[in-house]
DNA sequence: CGCGGGGTTGAACATTCTCAAGAACTGTGG
DNA sequence: CCACAGTTCTTGAGAATGTTCAACCCCGCG
């Protein structure tokens, strides 16, 4: 990065091109566009760097802009209407959120809180529009990633209603052995037991104790560091 | 209706522009069209009719159709992985379903099933694409319409994680209150005891349960019917 | 009038949470 | 590199919550 770019914007934010390109051209539903296209929404675009640990929006406030990870890790999390919290997703590099506000001119109704150090890139509501009318159709690929996504959500929903707790963790595990790419049988937790007890809306207590019969059990083997192999796969999903 | 039209689809199928029009601008996501967008996309669907108990779709099976429910009322719901049911939603004149399998060209993950007879509006997925890829102001609407949903099944997702049963009891009963438009305060519930405990994730008994703990507190009152008197909206929402 | 489904109630049981305490890990500053 | 502080994680015991199964009621409908 140049240092003329950090002396113009004030704080933490800057806009640089090619950052920029480098972060959307990882995206679902940017990553087939032109490259005239790529540019034309490109210096419309925001770059903003959050501290570990700092609050990227929260419930309530306004929002109007997209926002992509350009580097780091983000959580979003809900709080229920009795004030407990759960975690929604984490997002990594490539990823998108603030969706919901970009269409609906509303205010969130979740948190997004920087897990390491990130820097996202933002595309205001106004500039978006603009760009989806003049080509209609990336409208069609967003209009499929949120379809996606609603399918899903209802999948979870569906899973919270009818499923035990060690039902969703067996069923979590056996999701993370389908993205992990290589055929080791070994996965990495995403997060930490205390944000993936939150997501599976249990308690760390329970999903410890879980975790520990499904070993008792000889379906999975407990490692260091986050990481769980697989021995039994079948015999996990029967659980 | 005239009657040629009756006999060119076989079946209970037909093809009666009216009834479509009349039907379609039920539709949040197209009454804001104007009269020749709104016969262009008509003259693309076809009617169906459904005897009470018929299902309109399996998971699994293949799709390409929205549907639009012209009269009737119609029963969405899940199978869990381990074979439980969950409802999903019930839709009512008007509303429509099939929206995942529009954009993303795969199948059905729920069910469909008509509670009374119905007769349901069908357009199909190339037909759809290709009038979005003309109107792409009606792709604006439509990703409007999905990030609420999204939104409201991931706040839905959070209660079932996050709250108890009678917490989310009591939430529904405040949800149907608000959408019911009168000033009275007896609300009516939109689905069988039976249906409202597995949309709510749960089973009849202990709703059963719940709903008279929240009587002898006399929060609410239950009166014949399906209809329920709230009393004290305020404590309701406390417990 | 009897049938059947929805709805309710009771009692035993299963699941999960809460609270509390201790162990293991992580990162930080010395 | 180590010691310490603040976590995260685990384990235990008891309490709360919800489910299951079985019996029964009630009402609408043939």
């Amino acid at each position: 990065m140049r240092s003329e770019d950090i002396q113009i914007h004030a704080h933490n934010c800057h806009n640089d091109k090619e950052t920029h390109k480098a972060c959307v051209s990882l995206v679902p539903i940017f990553n087939h566009l032109e490259e005239e296209q790529m540019d034309e929404i490109m210096v419309t675009a925001q770059s903003v760097s959050y501290k570990k640990g700092e609050i990227i929006y929260r419930a309530g406030e306004q929002s109007d802009s997209l926002y992509i990870i350009n580097n780091g890790k983000i959580r979003i999390y809900r709080l229920s209407e009795s004030g407990k919290e759960q975690l929604v997703r984490i997002l990594n590099t490539g990823e998108f959120t603030g969706e919901h506000a970009l269409f609906s001119e509303s205010t969130h109704e979740s948190y997004a809180e920087a897990l390491v150090d990130t820097k996202v890139c933002m595309i205001k509501r106004a500039d978006l529009q603009e760009f989806l009318l003049k080509y209609p159709s990336i409208s069609l690929k967003i209009l499929t990633e949120f379809s996606t996504r609603l399918e899903q959500s209802e999948k979870q929903t569906t899973r919270f209603a009818t499923e035990k707790v060690e039902t969703r963790i067996a069923l979590f595990l056996a999701e993370c052995k389908d993205s992990e790419e290589g055929k080791s049988k070994e996965i990495v937790l995403p997060m930490s037991k205390k944000n993936l007890a939150s997501f599976l809306g249990t308690t760390p207590e329970t999903l410890s104790r879980k975790l520990a019969d499904l070993e008792d059990q000889g379906f999975i083997s407990q490692k260091a560091q986050r990481k769980i192999e697989i021995i039994d796969l079948d015999g996990l999903l029967l659980v």
